[in-house]
RNA sequence: UCCUCGAUAGCUCAACGGUAGAGCACCCGGCUGUUAACCGGGCGGUUGUUGGUUCGAAUCCAACUCGAGGAGCCA
């Protein structure tokens, strides 16, 4: 007999119906009679369940309607039309063969956990409605990511996980090391003799892959990076994982204004994509996660994002008729209650805030004409915070290092990133999403830890 | 790292100084179209840990552990 995916049925019902088909899967819930009983069977390839008819026609009826939750079924009967209201078609069971059994004591239960719970069975929570729908959607929205770049000719480059410059500057790090901590080799100061070490010599988890990144966008224009990234910030919030990934690309002959276009247009392709290809699973958290979630969706898909300049943004909190804890001055870097401010009551949309002063943003960003703020661009969006940051590379390259002695950076620790000014160097630009920050903005997840599979965050990493 | 809140049955919660309870789950029984099925019965606890106050502590106090929210850092 034919084996079917459930998706199938659901997504072309004519070719199955009143056909027989074997289905196997996992027993959400059985309701049973004295002489029938309906099961719930999940079979991972589609949000919803089918419904499963049986009654003791079956020789091991009895049996069937005593199986505890999560057993796995193998089913052949014949699909047919539901009478019940709430599904269009069932399969009605000829013969049910129990796959794999399942305790009584299944934590998963037929009611709603709540988020805190899930996360203490990270290994089992995959199958409940709402990771399983977070979770076919992060896979969808990272497809969706490849076909967004490679459509347009990127180049998609692995840059290194390992990294031997600490001096990545986006904060703490990750030590990678083969020392025996028993017994630490000492050079002649007394320091750590990283010689020594595996690589011969100090090394971390990489915080960004920009720097090899733009190595290769000086070889082929457009590319980017998506892979993990680590940082070692004691950070406990919603929004912060030790193990994150990461989207960066890096265009070439390009500024702010093409980095700019090039988000929203990433950002609006890959909410466009999961609500074609995951329409129950997005109707799913509109109705418990995010009462919201599609209008806001909807909103953004068609309209453009707002543009501001941090110096009229600064200008803008300055008026502002609310309180803020942090004062606001041109100078100071944004706080979250002010770019919650503009992009939630001001905006109510995605909004770049761009050209910050350059003593707040990094050592390789583009000195604008005005000689104190810098070609750079944070993406805020509603509920979220920042979702993208991103500038205009410096290519100018006694303008890079100058600002590099500013921040008090060893330049032979950038030799060959100062070497892409030196050959042939051009303007370009870039930025880096976090994707799990995306993925909670696409399905309304208010914690970090409830869109990745299995979350490192300070004090976690059990599974 | 700082601030705030929390931890009671497998889960979600109640009891707020005087004998620890409910719903759900689970187990048993009933039910011929269910929809987080329904109806009846049963099982289920060293109240996060350690110490203190008190005649008496789930309840008050302290420390610790873990969790959550806010802040900082950032994506």
């Amino acid at each position: 007999m034919e084996e079917v995916l459930v998706k199938q049925i659901f997504r072309d019902p004519e070719t199955y119906l009143g056909r027989a088909v074997q289905v196997s899967g996992w027993v959400r819930t059985i309701r049973v009679s004295k002489s029938f009983g309906f099961i719930e069977l999940n079979d991972g390839s589609f949000f919803h369940n089918i419904q499963i008819v049986f009654d003791d026609t079956l020789p091991n009826f009895q049996e069937i309607a005593k199986l505890p939750i999560a057993t796995a079924l193998r089913i052949e009967g014949q699909l047919v039309e539901s009478p019940g209201a709430k599904q269009p078609w069932e399969i009605k069971a000829e013969r049910i063969t129990i796959e794999g059994r399942s305790e009584p004591d299944y934590p998963l239960q037929k009611k709603r956990h709540s988020l805190e719970f899930l996360r203490t069975i990270a290994h089992l929570r995959p199958r409940s409605n709402t990771f399983s729908a977070v979770f076919r959607v992060r896979s969808l929205a990272a497809y969706a990511i490849h076909r967004f770049f490679q459509e347009r000719n990127f180049v998609y480059v692995h840059t290194p996980i390992i990294t031997g410059s600490d001096c990545e500057g986006a904060g703490q790090m990750f030590r990678v090391t083969t020392l025996d901590f028993a017994d630490i080799p000492r050079d002649e100061e007394g320091r750590v003799d990283f010689r020594q070490d595996f690589f011969g010599r100090e090394t971390h988890l990489t915080v960004s892959g920009q720097l090899e990144a733009e190595t290769f966008c000086m070889a082929f224009r457009n590319v980017y990076t998506f892979g993990p990234t680590f940082r070692a910030e004691n950070s406990n919030t919603p929004r912060h994982a030790a193990e994150f990934w990461m989207v960066e690309p890096e265009i070439a002959f390009a500024d702010l204004n093409d980095n700019m276009a090039l988000a929203e247009e990433m950002l609006k392709y890959i909410i466009n994509y999961c609500l074609e290809q995951a329409p129950e699973e997005m109707a799913f958290f509109n109705r418990f996660i995010d009462p919201d979630l599609l209008a806001r969706l909807d909103n953004v898909v068609n309209s453009d994002f707002g543009v501001i300049t941090y110096t009229e943004a600064i200008e803008l909190l300055k008026k502002a008729d609310q309180d803020f804890k942090y004062p606001v001055a041109w100078g100071a870097d944004l706080q979250t209650e002010h770019e919650r401010y503009l992009t939630e009551k001001i905006f109510k949309k995605p909004v770049f805030v761009i050209d910050y002063p350059k003593e707040i943003k990094a050592f390789y960003m583009r000195l604008n004409d005005d000689g104190r703020t810098v070609a750079a661009m944070d993406l805020l969006v509603p509920g979220v915070g920042e979702i993208i940051g991103g500038s205009q590379r410096e290519e100018r390259l006694p303008l890079l290092e100058a600002r590099m002695k500013e921040c008090g950076l060893d330049f032979a620790d950038y030799w060959w990133y100062l070497e892409l000014r030196k050959y042939g160097g051009t303007k370009h630009a870039g930025f880096g999403l976090g994707f799990e920050r995306a993925i909670m903005y696409l399905t309304g997840m208010a914690n970090i830890r409830d869109v990745l599979p299995f979350p490192r965050t300070v004090k976690s990493a059990e599974f």
